[in-house]
DNA sequence: ATAGATAAAGAACAATGTTCTATAAAATAA
DNA sequence: TTATTTTATAGAACATTGTTCTTTATCTAT
């Protein structure tokens, strides 16, 4: 007698992975998220997450770099007359992406961030936030910001950002409205940091 | 014949089981904090842990209490002539605990704060963001800080300074001097927050 | 001092990350 | 096409951890 094994074709398995473990992160969170159980969803063994990913770890980052490149799409706007403006649309994008993908983005800057990446998931972190210097930078030579060092203004900036939205997804919000107290402290900040 | 089981007086067990939990915690992070170490530092087995919190959520949530219980004597300052500058010198006290307990700091607030807590946990948690309502309305009251909604703008605060630590404590900076940056930063906002 | 109540020790259980082994599928060669 | 080698997957097995169970040492009240 034969096994009944029955073995699934190879291909594209990998993105089935990432989008069961995206799907099933949203839904149940973090604990949740079992190997087992993405396994299942994607309709592979256990073994297949090993294979392709090293580890629950190395899962855990292709879904870290999977969402910076979202961020990364969600911060990215065209071109606008003031620089400041174009700054704050991308900080909108910002917190949209959180508010919309909470449990991604507490994975990404709660969890993973506090881990050791790979040197590919830093980089693509890393071109996130150069978005954002640029912005900044931008901003500067617009004489819209004052300072000196775009990048320190950059990292009190996605600070502030960071902060707000990642309170709000813990639920921890006393403003009735919080999109309209984002961007007033986004405001009160950027007006500090204006030339004076 | 009997048994050979020793067993540990009661008194004091609570506070060895926390004082353990919070020394492995930093010495370890949260993967590390088991509850077996945890009660085996403590000269316990790990039924001690249940009989007393329940849990390990529940042991968490103790440390999540005292840890509350340390950031508001950390930002709980005497007053002074200027209501802004005791804000500041609380502000600055908030940055401190953070970095002196980063793991803590990790636990409460990328962690416990995103499950169901007790009301007494809640109670406590909201008794230091009060301190920081009262910081922020005193200086609203001597028109050092604008606004109407003391809550609103103390929120912003805190969300300003949990998003600077958090990244801080993260490995996220690229500021060289990341003590002047948080100030640098808090300036720009309460700057920003100031009547006009 | 004795009896009952309490709570802790140690074993056992369930779930999860990981590894091992046999083998089905794919790739290669003839 | 057929045989052989390689690859990677299924399913079982293992280690660790949170939790529960059972026995029994300790405490408390009389």
């Amino acid at each position: 007698m034969q096994g009944t094994r029955t073995r699934t074709a190879s291909v594209a398995v990998t993105d089935s992975l990432i989008e069961a473990a995206l799907a099933i992160l949203e839904e149940a969170g973090l604990p949740g998220l079992t190997v087992r159980d993405v396994a299942s969803r994607a309709g592979v063994a256990p073994m297949g997450v090993y294979s392709r990913f090293g580890s629950k770890d190395g899962l855990l980052e292709a879904l870290f770099m999977y969402g910076f490149a979202s961020l990364q799409a969600a911060i990215e706007t065209p071109p606008t007359a003031s620089p400041l403006t174009r700054l704050r649309t991308g900080c909108q994008g910002y917190r949209r992406f959180a508010i919309h993908n909470p449990q991604l983005y507490h994975l990404m800057f709660e969890q993973m961030l506090l881990l050791d990446l790979s040197p590919e998931a830093k980089d693509l972190a890393q071109r996130s936030f150069g978005t954002l210097v640029e912005r900044v930078h931008a901003a500067m030579t617009s004489s819209e910001l004052a300072g000196t060092s775009s990048t320190e203004v950059a990292q009190q900036v996605w600070s502030a950002m960071h902060g707000a939205v990642s309170l709000e997804i813990a639920g921890v919000h006393f403003a009735t409205d919080r999109a309209q107290s984002f961007t007033a402290m986004l405001d009160a900040l950027l007006i500090g940091m204006a030339p004076r």
